[in-house]
DNA sequence: CGAGCGTGTGAA
DNA sequence: TCACACGCTCGG
């Protein structure tokens, strides 16, 4: 048998089958989506068969024999085989890239050497150098790499043994992690005769009586530490008893509960409203027909979706089927995964990146064993390994996160949908804000309604009928009219006051963090800017150094200037750290929680914040964007964003959506329970459609102009569109790139017969090469094309052949190319 | 990506 | 004449 093998070595000129002999007795062992250690270019590598054969591509006396088997179960089931090649094409990556992604790390494993004393060379005991003994200790075999650390000197000898043939080599792979086995003490099997047994102790061995009359009482097996714990006793005496035979010992395989400990509870199912009803039942339709659909929820913030996604799930388990559950990263609070596991108890699979390696990688097992049918989680949680899938939700479908930035670049929406085109599953996304992408793609659908595309399922009232707080626009230009220089203005500043008078809550949210966002000095106009990136550096009060947000690179403050030695020297623009400083002095003994990236990035802070301030441990919660989501606390009656224009001017055609998306959702965190809310907006530009359409909570308002500009732009949704980012050392050489890749993408968009502007149905236009919005980041130099393209051009191959072809060169000094694929319409 | 090989260069 | 450095090719 042949198995057709992508290796683990992420380069172009290896993102292809490489053909295996399978040895007889892996035969039955080895089939598609097996993980297995194979020789590659002279080394062992990790790869994943793809597919079986019996006749081989190439001359089978070339091929070589499959060098071991990693797992029991292979971790990959063909339609996710199939899902790694779709995004291995769509987003340009390659393949191993794609497959790797959609596992927990745990399986990414890496190559180790073993060397071994050659079995006919036993008897070359002239050798006793100590390396030789320690081998011998270790049952005749051990890893090179430990031989390497305990005789750092006998690096030649060892050479020489092995070049000699003393000494054999063998590679294999290891995994990250494994799974964790803990040392387990049964209780005996046959009371009656430990009892019997335990008069037989002798007296002086009090301990051993202790042990096992223990044992004796006890209904399960428990672990040893925990045994010796609560007997306070030690390992040996549970030994002495397990020797005797009196009790059993064994490793047991143990899961990493990141939950364990914890209790939920049991929720039954809500009664739904009229309107819950309507939608709930469109999706239980859709789920009993079994044909991939889409469904574009939009609900206000408080229009109960949540409870419609628990009842559907539920539905789909009915059915026999699995379900994946998508959140916000940030969303990801305890407060979120209690809903689903208070529903579905331990049913529930939970994955996200704040787990450890471990913990990830059990939770998947639960998935891949069937120990699990729900899994909630992050971005790469749409790769649960589910045989039978039939729900796939996307809670908050505009946000962001469900891109990732690192290769492979997939978007989980997308990935989504054609994960669900596999399994005939259905695809809920929900919003108060959807993105203009699904916005669109459910408007066309519903105007053709050819039962394609995406369903809309409008859900716009709150639950409880509670109204949309009120929202007030604050012109920051008047302040300053009006005398007022400070960051609140004065109806913020009398609203945190009476929050304050009344013990009642409020959040804060400003999105830049640091003290301050750049320093200049009043005499000459020098900036402080990173020597590593064209940025400009933020300071940070606590630890008083300047930081760049980039590259992470920290020097000292300047007292004065580095230019031109004056001491005007001041730091300008605020960032949170600033604001809580001057809460302080606006409102002494005021209680204050920070968050952004640099007080959360400890393991659990974020929760420890969020407990804090529901307990009222805090008058205001002040943060960077993450305080806007997905948050529920009864005594919250303001909210306030310090400045609404900072998302509004970044260089992204999407700056106006994002900015109404945030201010939507911070506003929806006031007034959810029984005290009114009130939210103030504080702006430079209080006219902007993003901010006027936002205080009214005008969706519709907002998609129509936004719309319109995108149209006139020709930005998505009314093109599709593909970034290619080139970067190197050197300045010149980007510049080349940029030009070679440039004309290569010219020529071939004018060969695909799609010439460039106008709005007919097939059209391709390359824009650039210009520089990055960021010119420079960790000191290499950044350039950008953009392709954009409408209809049936398969860009995403252009681009990929032209890259190519500027990356020939590969070695290390070549340009780094990223090819980046915006989501695109669903349809 | 990285091992291995061929070519080229330099020092003895 | 040999040692090593660099770059290219190829891997099954």
């Amino acid at each position: 048998m042949i198995a057709r093998v992508i290796v683990d070595v992420p380069s172009r000129q290896t993102d292809r089958p490489f053909d295996y002999e399978v040895p007889e007795e892996l035969a039955g062992w080895v089939e598609p989506g097996s993980r297995v250690g194979v020789p590659f270019g002279g080394r062992v590598v990790q790869g994943f068969v793809i597919a079986t054969a019996e006749q081989a591509d190439v001359d089978r006396s070339k091929l070589k024999p499959i060098a071991e088997l990693l797992d029991h179960m292979p971790p990959l089931s063909p339609d996710l085989i199939e899902l790694g090649q779709w995004i291995s094409e769509k987003y340009c990556c390659p393949m191993t890239v794609a497959l790797q992604a959609m596992l927990p790390s745990a399986l990414k494993g890496k190559a180790e050497s073993y060397v071994a004393i050659a079995p006919d060379k036993a008897e070359a005991a002239l050798f006793e150098a100590d390396w030789m003994n320690y081998i011998r200790q270790q049952g005749g075999e051990t890893k090179l790499a430990s031989l390497q650390a305990k005789f750092p000197d006998a690096a030649r000898e060892v050479k020489a043994a092995i070049a000699e043939g003393r000494l054999t080599e063998r590679a294999a792979i290891r995994d990250r992690l494994s799974v964790r086995k803990v040392l387990t003490v049964f209780p005996p099997a046959d009371r009656e005769e430990a009892e019997l047994a335990l008069t037989a102790i002798p007296a002086r061995a009090a301990k051993q009586r202790e042990v096992l009359r223990y044992m004796i009482g006890q209904e399960d097996p428990i672990p040893l530490q925990a045994l010796i714990e609560t007997l306070s006793t030690t390992s040996s005496t549970v030994r002495a008893l397990a020797d005797k035979g009196l009790l059993v010992m064994q490793e047991v395989e143990q899961n990493r509960d990141p939950y364990a400990g914890r209790s939920f509870r049991r929720t039954e199912p809500l009664t739904l409203m009229e309107g819950q009803q309507k939608v709930y039942d469109q999706i239980a339709d859709a789920l009993d027909v079994a044909e991939p659909r889409v469904f574009l929820l939009h609900g206000v913030t408080g229009s109960g979706k949540t409870e419609v996604y628990l009842q559907a799930i539920e539905h789909c388990l009915d059915l026999g089927k699995q379900a994946i559950v998508l959140v916000p990263e940030i969303s990801l609070t305890p407060q979120m995964v209690e809903r689903f596991k208070g529903r579905f108890g331990h049913e529930v699979a939970v994955l996200h990146s704040r787990l450890s390696g471990g913990e990830r990688y059990d939770e998947w097992r639960k998935i891949r064993e069937k120990r699990a049918r729900v899994a909630v989680g992050a971005r790469s949680a749409i790769f649960a390994p589910f045989e039978r899938l039939g729900l796939i939700i996307i809670d908050e479908e505009h946000e962001s996160s469900y891109k990732q930035e690192e290769s492979p670049k997939y978007h989980a929406r997308d990935v989504a949908v054609r994960r669900a085109k596999q399994h005939g599953a259905a695809v809920v996304l929900g919003s108060a804000t959807p993105s203009l992408e699904s916005y669109t793609a459910a408007a066309l659908t519903n105007a053709s309604s050819d039962g394609r595309g995406a369903a809309l399922l409008p859900m716009p009232e709150r639950v409880g009928g509670k109204p949309m707080p009120p929202v007030t626009i604050v012109d920051m230009r008047e302040e300053l009219r009006g005398g007022n220089r400070a960051m609140f203005s004065r109806p913020l500043y009398e609203g945190l006051k009476l929050r304050l008078e009344r013990g009642e809550q409020s959040v804060l949210l400003l999105n830049r963090r640091g003290y301050s966002t750049f320093v200049m000095c009043r005499a000459c106009g020098y900036t402080a800017q990173c020597p590593h990136c064209d940025i400009a550096l933020t300071y940070h009060q606590k630890s008083r150094v300047l930081r760049c947000h980039y590259c992470g690179h920290a020097e000292g403050s300047p007292t004065a200037c580095p230019s031109c030695e004056s001491e005007h020297i001041r730091f300008f623009g605020t960032g949170t750290q600033r604001v809580e400083e001057e809460l302080s002095k606006l409102f002494p003994g005021i209680r204050v929680i920070r968050m952004d990236v640099d007080t959360t990035t400890e393991k659990g802070s974020h929760e420890k914040w969020l407990t804090m301030f529901g307990e009222r441990k805090a008058d205001v919660l002040l943060g960077t964007q993450m305080v806007a989501k997905g948050l529920d606390f009864p005594y919250v009656t303001l909210v306030g964003a310090i400045a609404a224009d900072t998302s509004l001017h970044l260089p992204d055609f999407r700056a106006a959506e994002k900015t109404f998306q945030l201010l939507t959702q911070v506003a929806g965190r006031a007034g959810r329970h029984r005290l009114p809310g009130e939210v103030i907006i504080q702006t430079y530009n209080p006219e902007h459609y993003a901010i006027t359409t936002a205080q009214h909570h005008d969706y519709d308002a907002f998609v129509k102009e936004e719309l319109s500009h995108r149209r006139q732009m020709a930005y998505p949704p009314y093109c599709r569109l593909i970034l290619i980012t080139l970067s190197h050392e050197q300045l010149p050489q980007v510049i080349n790139a940029g030009d070679k890749l440039a004309g290569l993408l010219r020529q071939s968009a004018e060969e695909a017969g799609a010439g460039g502007g106008g709005f007919n149905s097939r059209f391709i236009e390359v824009l650039g090469p210009v520089a990055s919005s960021i010119p420079r980041i960790k000191d290499r130099y950044r350039f950008q094309c953009m392709v954009k393209y409408r209809g049936n051009v398969d860009a995403v191959g252009i681009v990929r052949v032209a890259v190519a072809a500027v990356a020939r060169p590969q070695d290390k000094a070549s340009v780094q190319i990223s090819v980046d694929v915006d989501p695109q319409v669903i349809l």
